[in-house]
DNA sequence: CAAGCCGTTTTGTATGATAAATAAATTGAG
DNA sequence: CTCAATTTATTTATCATACAAAACGGCTTG
């Protein structure tokens, strides 16, 4: 299998729009421009990052599109109340991570996961494929295989989108991100506790039972046990 | 109280790049360019819009930003595969609720909410502060007494927004949106049904009382029941 | 003092040019 | 003839410049 297929996403390439709206974008998650703000315009970003307007232009095209800010003709690029703000999308949820506190923002994640995981592993084991079971199983055996720690933990998170994958519904695509951004910040907690890991496999292993006995509530249980085994690991540092 | 504040979010600004914007999206959620496609190139695009390659350019950042594309340097622009589609999008989610038929794209509306929405009703009743519970009630108390009908609609979606901003999650924001296209399309079954509407404020009331007595319990269960009541729209026409 | 006009500011759009990176085609070696 | 190295062509990335149009603020005027 080598290496992982195509990890390159969205992080930062290094393309000139992108690392002015990186730059825009988290000077706002991080409270330098409230919302209601009105930013510099487009002539004063032109000097602080000394680009052309083009490029300028074209990332504050992108923080509109991510819902950050909003401009109008003539008046200048106002700042979105935080309601509108995508926290969905990869990048905001990256410049939200560097730009909040660590400890009451996996909180925030983990009472994100709390809320939707146990429905969508119930709802993976109604509706899943043959396929997308046989994807799910994949990644679990994966993770009882390896000893390497950073492929567990991308095992992991492969295990997990595997499982909104097979709840078979465009809408909750999206969480895949928040999960991936959960496993990505508590690899620090999981990594130095051995031990424990034996135990978070046996979670997972329910789930996969669960969902290949297309049992919903045994699936929703069993997540609901491993998130709260998660949970334990923040609570006791 | 006037009336409601700024409700033009940004529902097709005339703008020509979000034109173009709309065009190619559009086309890609109607699947006209599959995920693993390679898009026409910038050139083609002018030609196609007759715009100049700065909208379309602006047009790409935009699709880009959302997910639904990439685009790689010198060799064009590549649509994503759907996981990657930014669903809790209000554009995205306009281009698919044109794109696909209606009646399958309810169904995955309503799953999703009989998915997210008990537990932001849970959490709302544990954590809303008392600010959040007046604007709860506010948008309650319209509901009970104005008789125009898309008055009605719009006080709903506030009232089931306001829950989402009571929950207190910055993480769970994005989802007024599927509950906002959900009750917009609900709109042709909810408006012509009137006897029907006092059962639907009662569920609404069950919730309100929860909140305000700080209940997760019974805020969760009136919840199921409200969407249970919203699923029998749909199945019994 | 109030109301309408006008200029300034700022984004929207167009055009044209250059750089750089990749894929494809071509060429050369074994 | 096959395979690898190199050149070429295509395409996005970036820049500079110019003009249009719309909103706001200040000015003028009744």
């Amino acid at each position: 299998m080598a290496k992982s297929p195509e990890r390159q996403h969205s992080p930062a390439r290094q393309n000139l729009h992108d690392i002015v709206a990186r730059n825009i974008g988290g000077a706002i998650l991080a409270g330098t421009y409230p919302p209601g703000t009105l930013l510099p315009n487009e002539a004063e970003w032109t000097k602080t990052f000394g680009a052309s307007r083009t490029a300028v232009r074209e990332a504050i095209k992108t923080l509109a599109a991510k819902g950050l800010i909003q401009s109008r003709s003539k008046i200048g690029s106002r700042v979105q109340p935080r309601a509108s703000w995508n926290m969905m999308d990869r990048d905001v949820l990256d410049w939200h991570d560097a730009a909040s506190d660590k400890g009451s923002f996996l909180k925030s994640v983990q009472e994100a996961r709390r809320l939707f995981e146990p429905g969508i592993a119930a709802l993976a084991a109604k509706k899943r494929t043959q396929e997308q079971l046989a994807r799910l199983q994949a990644a679990f055996h994966i993770m009882q295989t390896t000893k390497d720690q950073s492929e567990i933990v991308a095992a992991d998170t492969e295990f997990h989108e595997a499982l909104i994958a097979a709840a078979n519904n465009d809408l909750i695509a999206p969480f895949g991100i928040i999960i991936e951004k959960a496993l990505h910040n508590l690899f620090d907690f999981t990594t130095r506790r051995n031990p424990h890991y034996v135990h978070a496999l046996k979670l997972h292993g329910a789930i996969v039972d669960a969902v290949t006995k297309a049992d919903p509530e045994a699936a929703h249980t069993a997540m609901v046990a491993l998130i709260a085994d998660t949970d334990s690991l923040l609570t006791q540092s």
